[in-house]
DNA sequence: TAGATTGTTAATCGATTAACAATC
DNA sequence: TAGATTGTTAATCGATTAACAATC
């Protein structure tokens, strides 16, 4: 009755990612092991080992006492709540270098990405090969986006042009934007965005390196 | 006395890049306004405006009641809070898309960061242009380090070299490293890393999206 | 069985929010 | 001044941790 929409927090998100990443890790490197305890995975993520057992039980692994969990059930749990076991289609739109630099990657299959277009609106890039993909002209997003049931458009444009192109999108038909531009961006509330604040890293090492820094002067 | 060490937590500076962020978009569009509210900035990342009062007072900015917060003082503590009033040098290594990417990215200056050196293993690589770089091979890395003060290195290796890269670029002198590379990695007590978990984000995607088919199929 | 580990309830902690006096 | 906004204390809330019984 109440479980009909929780939605996970973007902290237990974000446990989540990580479990899947360290028990993913361990099974490929671990000797023949396929189970793996709360406080091994408490460990790894410097975390305690209860939050561990209650993040796997609210998504619905249980454990086997005096055994831990199996590592393929939490595999396959996560995958399940996250959405990693369907398919998700995705255009990069901005064909720049980061925009190559997404299309070109690999990794995202292993999450159920699958990106099958990329758009720039300069004619003179249009045509270029880039990866297994051609660069197409950005007028044609909305066929694209019908023709190939695409949900998402990854945006690596240029910060100035970014709403307008956002606009564009959202008229093509896109439902979720995970943008790479580093400017702040509306869209209607049926439209999904996710912003990369690639400047909180940043903001991380810097604050990071200050302190450090005066730490060692308060020592000399 | 006890504000010593106090080390401000990951989600205060995340909202203090956001206040950042936004105060110094409004300050370009606004007409004129020089100051802004605790509200006005609460209703841009949708939190309350108590929050946001408190976290400016706790890095030492002082509003004005009746008037809110000059918008030069908000942006002038955070730089100086988090570091960006001072110039960080850091090298990219890995010359693949991403590093590319990172390498000719201009936004960077703006938080005090400063790429100084792209470096790749590939000797077909090494000497190649880079925008204004040219890719050195990575023995060079100590010598550059040292030479140019480089404190961090970015990295946009492959996963399966990162940890090597990692070993190397340590005794080479560097304190920081931004891991781009998708793979989890150790290093001694003094070198700080931080891990850009791009998943995360395609994590919230996909279980956005997921959430939605869900409920879409509940209604119909 | 004994003992290691899970699962869960209760206690704690910290972060967020509410309330309201202080201020210009 | 009146009124809008800050600053701060107290109350609430939720997330984390501790404790320990249940389990194999």
């Amino acid at each position: 009755v109440k479980s009909k929409n929780k939605h996970l927090s973007h902290a237990l998100l974000e446990r989540l990612m990580h479990y899947y990443y360290f028990v993913g890790e361990q099974i490929l490197a671990g000797g023949g092991r396929d189970t793996v305890t709360s406080t091994e995975i408490a460990q790894l993520i410097h975390m305690d080992d209860t939050l561990v057992r209650k993040d796997l039980a609210s998504i619905g692994v249980r454990g086997y006492p005096r055994v831990g969990f199996k590592a393929t059930e939490v595999l396959e749990a996560i995958r399940r709540v996250l959405g990693f076991d369907r398919t998700y289609r995705a255009v990069v739109i901005g064909a720049g270098r980061l925009g190559s630099a997404m299309a070109s990657y690999r990794g995202f299959t292993k999450y159920g990405l699958e990106i099958c277009s990329i758009f720039d609106k300069d004619p003179a890039k249009v045509g270029v090969r880039m990866g297994h993909l051609v660069i197409q002209p950005l007028e044609d997003l909305a066929i694209v986006v019908e023709g190939k049931k695409v949900q998402i458009a990854i945006l690596t444009v240029p910060p100035e042009v970014a709403q307008k192109v956002v606009d564009f999108a959202v008229s093509s038909g896109i439902q979720a934007i995970w943008n790479f531009a580093s400017t702040s961006l509306k869209a209607p509330e049926h439209v999904f965005i996710r912003h990369e604040h690639i400047s909180i890293g940043l903001a991380e090492l810097s604050y990071h390196l200050k302190s450090e820094q005066r730490e060692d002067r308060q020592q000399a």
